[in-house]
DNA sequence: GCGAGGTGTTAGTGGTCGTTAACGTCCGTT
DNA sequence: AACGGACGTTAACGACCACTAACACCTCGC
């Protein structure tokens, strides 16, 4: 697999995207992984494989991970994590409630875009985790839905809460829903932003429907 | 595991159900395998457990089926074609455009309900599939989708073909979004029609956003 | 009554997979 | 120049798992 002529076991070999950032072979392992995962299911991908994905070979990721299950449970805090922090984040910086469901929705449409694995995973493999982080992911999951939940009956007070709270879980649904819809026929697929803008209408659509005819 | 005392090895036992339906065991191990498979992951489930799910144990799951693969497939297959045949005869048997869309959006949301690990599955396992069911999938998914398409096309002439198919995607997301919304806190979730209800405005209020502000 | 077929059972087998063990190389520090 | 730690390697082990083999019972149609 190396690419050096005298193909020697150990060492650096060479970088081979140079100017790593921080953390380079953890991160670019938790990358691979979520794609892998992702693509095939957690117990449907093998450690090797993991491995081969970033250039070494199965058990060379217990020098970085204690176990394949640690990969999925950092994974899965970490957005989790990530996108109940982001949400707090705009709720603070939005203006009205219109706004600010406006910029929950931008938000979750980012993540949603540019971390398709992670999104999968989210609410896929959740059940594949130990007993503890399975509780805290859902402890994160649970507040994220319950500021969206606090947003959207501020700008429709006459909705009750069990009603807010399916609605958001069923747009939560239809803007997870670009992983699926890759690669349709000969190409014409919406790029980034005129994808970003359409979800951003269904969405706020969906929510304007809401409270009864 | 049997009730019986002498606990002997063969027979049918005693019907556990009684009047059973037709195709019984299979029909029985199919709708097993289908909760299993959606809540724990096709390869994250064993054969054993499938069997002691219906009363039998293990490998005797192979007078029925030729494999753990079959029975994924009939599952996918099954409800595949399900989804777009009665699409179809919605269609045909619905007014204009507008009416169509309705009907489709409920008898989804009919399946979205009613077989909850099905369509779980539909959209989960796909991978999972040897390289000809998974074609025919494919195919029967790609059709189901291109009659939504069509329809939303006639509701919404001035959509371009690729933002509606976008649309179609991200509304079959909000109305699977069901099996993710199961369980929320005290027990305070819409009862079925409330929730089909929900669902039927919150699709129809998406579709409506989808043609520009 | 009695084979035949349908439907179970338990025991075993081959393969896969996560994880550990033992070992080697390179680099930065002293 | 020796050394410790970070980072890899290959080999092997133990568990699990889909599937097969060999055998047993129950219910029919004749």
């Amino acid at each position: 697999m190396s690419s050096s002529v005298t193909d020697q076991t150990g060492g650096t070999d060479r970088g081979d995207d140079r100017a790593d950032r921080a953390g380079s072979r953890r991160e670019q392992i938790l990358r691979e992984a979520a794609r892998l995962f992702a693509s095939r299911g957690f117990h449907g991908v093998g450690v090797d494989e993991i491995g081969a994905a970033v250039g070494i070979s199965g058990p060379g990721l217990y020098r970085h991970f204690p176990g394949k299950d640690a990969m999925l449970a950092e994974l899965l805090v970490g957005i989790s994590g990530r996108l109940l922090a982001e949400g707090r984040r705009r709720r603070a910086a939005a203006g009205d409630a219109g706004d600010t469901l406006d910029s929950l929705v931008r938000g979750h449409i980012d993540f949603a875009l540019d971390d398709r694995p992670l999104i999968t995973l989210h609410d896929r493999e959740l059940d594949r985790l130990r007993d503890s982080d399975r509780k805290l992911v859902r402890q994160l999951q649970r507040q994220y839905v319950e500021l969206w939940v606090e947003v959207v009956r501020e700008v429709h007070p006459h909705v009750a809460e069990a009603q807010a709270r399916a609605a958001v879980h069923a747009v939560f649904g239809l803007l997870n829903s670009t992983p699926h819809s890759a690669v349709p026929r000969g190409g014409a697929v919406p790029d980034r932003t005129a994808m970003a803008d359409l979800l951003h209408r269904l969405a706020l659509g969906a929510f304007s429907a809401v409270g009864g005819e």
